[in-house]
DNA sequence: CCACAAAATTTACACGAGTAAAAATTTAAT
DNA sequence: ATTAAATTTTTACTCGTGTAAATTTTGTGG
């Protein structure tokens, strides 16, 4: 099977009985070649186990096959989710996907578009954190590597945009709750690392303000991606406070929501939409954890098939066209409401 | 700062004022150049932005920087927590790590090792599926590439092994229970996708045995990484036979758990270990979010420290000496009793 | 069998570095 | 200033593949 007299093309050529030239044109596109030649080369194939070096091959290469995705936070199932699935539609066109975590925050963020760069990616996609510090350097990076982004949006950045319609999926929440029982407070990190975070806090106040009720904001302390932890501690806090002005919860995200849930459970508050409960929770985002709480978690999922798959085909067709695409493209999926027990 | 007249190192020889070959040299290490040279190198690198193409360096370096990273499942926030840390290290150490998940199973393991086939990694951590069926063609890269295995040991395979002791992790928490109160069945999966599962079983067996105890084994059916959904499936149908030898329940892992306590809820079964709580439910591994279930889940923690940072100690080790070691290290390190709510 | 198009071969150069050997230069020590 | 040691420069070759141009071979239709 492995055949060490076989260092390179070269000699796989010779024992394949085919020119060299002609075999690189056969690993480029295996259907350029004529049907016999291409017998053949499969046959040596599969006796001598060769393979083009990746770095001969991409260092003379017009383009690499490389695709970067960058999310915020692989730690975060939900990211880690929409990671699987984009890496998939990757590999399935024939593309080699780069997956890269921000975890360490947008410092990491730059840092590995810089890891990126070095690879020289046929396209990227990006699922940025969102700080203006960092946004012009995200900008460079998308001037100079196609870029489409998706999750979060920056204005103007990049060839495309795909994602959540907050405004829509909080107002479809927050309708839900003011009509099954007491409007929502809205329950939410001061300086959220997550931008989403800002557009549901204004959409919150604008779908309250439109069933003519009064906003109610919660902002508490933290920082980082430790959600639950914050959402628990911070949540605990809040609770212990008796004169709040509803008994209805809306968390900013899902894993907020699973440490207000936590903490509600510690005080020894029932939380859900029976009689004898004190407190109704709901989410964003339909966590994969969020079935398994206790209760489930009401919340709303957001279509991040539709956002993927967008995603993908659009980088594919950037790359495939070689070109910038007109005019930006910014599309923003509805959520469905999924509801549970929590509210 | 981009410059585009500086196409290469020769380019950037010439602005910088030094000869290409000793360029080269600084690249490979800054050190093993002049102070005054490496002044005028760095000088040039602040005004021209030039950096060595990939490509062309892996092609004629004897040695790639690259590390591969393969994880069963980056969906798993246990994983996905343990792959931060390591890329840490690796970044650290002056490598570039790559991240594969093998969520599709033992066949995306084997794939992913060919993928890092044509990376030409100077090393490799895999924390592996298990699968009899491929455990050869584990055996047969390991042979090729410099590798250590974490988190799930492969008889013979690799240079190394980190992982957490099973036998003394599940003794403890069998120990802490028996004594707590009344014995606990073991939860798991009938065929478990985890090879660690198969010894956690042994080991409750043992333990049991060991305390004078009789082993109940509730062995469920389901298949792939959906824990949660299994743990909440198969557990509210033991739960709905009234007949069981005892209320404490160790689940294999803690998702399986998180499953189990969500469907104890739906049950209306009050899980702890208070006077009036009807079942205790314990796990294993301190998954990051079993400290927010309701009640939080009592379990035990693995030093993935300790299994982390001497994985990467020891794959840098075995790349810079640049030789197999003579024996086989396999290392198992103890879990840590997390007491909390549920048991 | 002929003509013609399609595909393969031959030849040759390019890519962007690593690296080795000999010659020239700089540095530090005497 | 002299000398030896340490660096740098010069020169030249290597790695493995992409790719282009000219030439030859193969396959197809009439």
């Amino acid at each position: 099977m492995s055949d060490p007299t076989i260092k390179n093309m070269e000699d796989f050529a010779a024992v394949s009985g085919i020119s060299r030239p002609t075999v690189s044109k056969y690993f480029n596109d295996p259907d350029s070649v004529r049907v016999s030649t291409r017998r053949k080369i499969e046959a040596a194939l599969k006796t001598h186990n060769y393979r083009p070096n990746i770095y001969a091959v991409n260092q003379n290469r017009r383009q690499t096959k490389n695709i970067g995705l960058v999310v915020p936070n692989l730690t975060d199932p939900f990211f880690a989710g929409i990671a699987r699935t984009i890496e998939g539609l990757i590999v399935a066109a024939g593309f080699n996907p780069l997956l890269l975590s921000s975890h360490g925050g947008p410092e990491q963020e730059v840092s590995n578009l810089d890891s990126l760069r070095s690879i020289k990616p046929a396209g990227v996609l990006l699922a940025p954190h969102g700080r203006e510090s960092i946004d012009a350097e995200v900008a460079a990076f998308a001037e100079e590597v196609p870029t489409v982004l998706f999750d979060a949006n920056l204005d103007g950045i990049g060839a495309a945009f795909f994602g959540s319609d907050n405004n829509q999926s909080i107002g479809l929440i927050v309708e839900y709750l003011c009509r099954s029982g007491e409007p929502p407070m809205f329950f939410e990190m001061k300086t959220p690392i997550n931008p989403n975070a800002y557009k549901r806090r204004a959409a919150y106040i604008a779908a309250m303000e439109r069933l003519g009720q009064k906003p109610h904001l919660i902002q508490v302390d933290g920082k980082g991606w430790g959600f639950e932890e914050i959402g628990f501690r911070e949540g605990s806090a809040v609770l212990a406070q008796k004169n709040l002005p509803s008994d209805t919860v809306l968390c900013s995200n899902d894993r907020l929501a699973i440490g207000l849930l936590s903490a509600a459970f510690e005080s020894g508050i029932k939380v859900g939409h029976g009689k004898d409960c004190g407190l109704r929770i709901a989410g964003h985002d339909d966590h994969p954890f969020s079935r398994f709480t206790c209760p489930s978690l009401t919340t709303v999922s957001q279509d991040y098939e539709a956002i993927t798959a967008r995603s993908v085909e659009t980088i594919l067709r950037l790359i495939e066209s070689g070109q910038r695409p007109k005019s930006r493209e910014v599309t923003h999926f509805e959520g469905r409401l999924i509801m549970r027990g929590s509210a």
